[in-house]
DNA sequence: TTAACATGCAATCTTAAGGTTGCACATGCC
DNA sequence: GGCATGTGCAACCTTAAGATTGCATGTTAA
């Protein structure tokens, strides 16, 4: 059988590559920019950044490997947007870790005081 | 003036670190093992791992360089703990993206609706 | 004091990440 | 057709990440 606190192992070490997709500065900002809401071009990701348009659609991979982006091709151009769903499960992830925490903080202050 | 969405982008941009220190499947299972609770030596943390005491010690250097971790020294053991307020910053700028784009989708239903 | 244990320090290796450049290809517009 | 625009592909470069090994140092306990 597989215990709970298993699961919720497995669980974390599954976000692990979604936490190094926004574990760069520039895709942090990409993220910011896509989840006004929209889908952005390529063309309009890189405009106003310091380094190419290569370089942007290479963390966008990155972004879409990790399942935090999609993209839709339209015409001649390439749309990305959020998929919020996956950066819900990375929050969950966090919950796990901070209510874990808060668990074991109680139990020590029961211990303490007894 | 500062507009509310630079502040939003700001605080973002400052927990990439924190983000890039947790996508490390390995320093994910460190934090989980720290997350129970109880401060744990290196040797401790080593213990039942693939990997070097080095290695561990280098990602345990890494967390606590994104403020997750901090270490305590005690005679000759190095025990390290979570630092929780640093994992619920990580949430909270996961939850501004999620809230963001809720918004966003929001302003799109309407516009259809109209 | 000495042996075992827990770390620290530093050099080294391999590989992948982030970025660039150059050129080919498809699409939209006049 | 012809030209500007938006991407894709591939080679290449530089540096930092992840990990190892070997040895020095500090602590504890017998």
């Amino acid at each position: 059988m597989i215990s709970r606190a298993m699961r919720k192992q497995t669980a974390l070490q599954n976000s692990a590559p979604v936490f190094a997709a926004l574990g760069d500065p520039t895709r942090l900002r990409l993220v910011a920019a896509l989840c006004a809401g929209g889908a952005l071009s390529i063309a309009q990701l890189t405009a106003g950044t310091a380094i190419t348009r290569q370089a942007v659609t290479k963390h966008l991979e990155v972004l879409a490997g990790a399942g935090l982006l999609n993209d839709i091709r339209q015409g001649r151009e390439r749309l990305w947007e959020l998929e919020a769903a996956r950066i819900d499960e990375a929050r969950r992830a966090l919950d796990a870790i901070a209510q874990e925490w808060d668990r074991a903080l109680q139990q020590l202050k029961a211990f303490v005081e007894k």
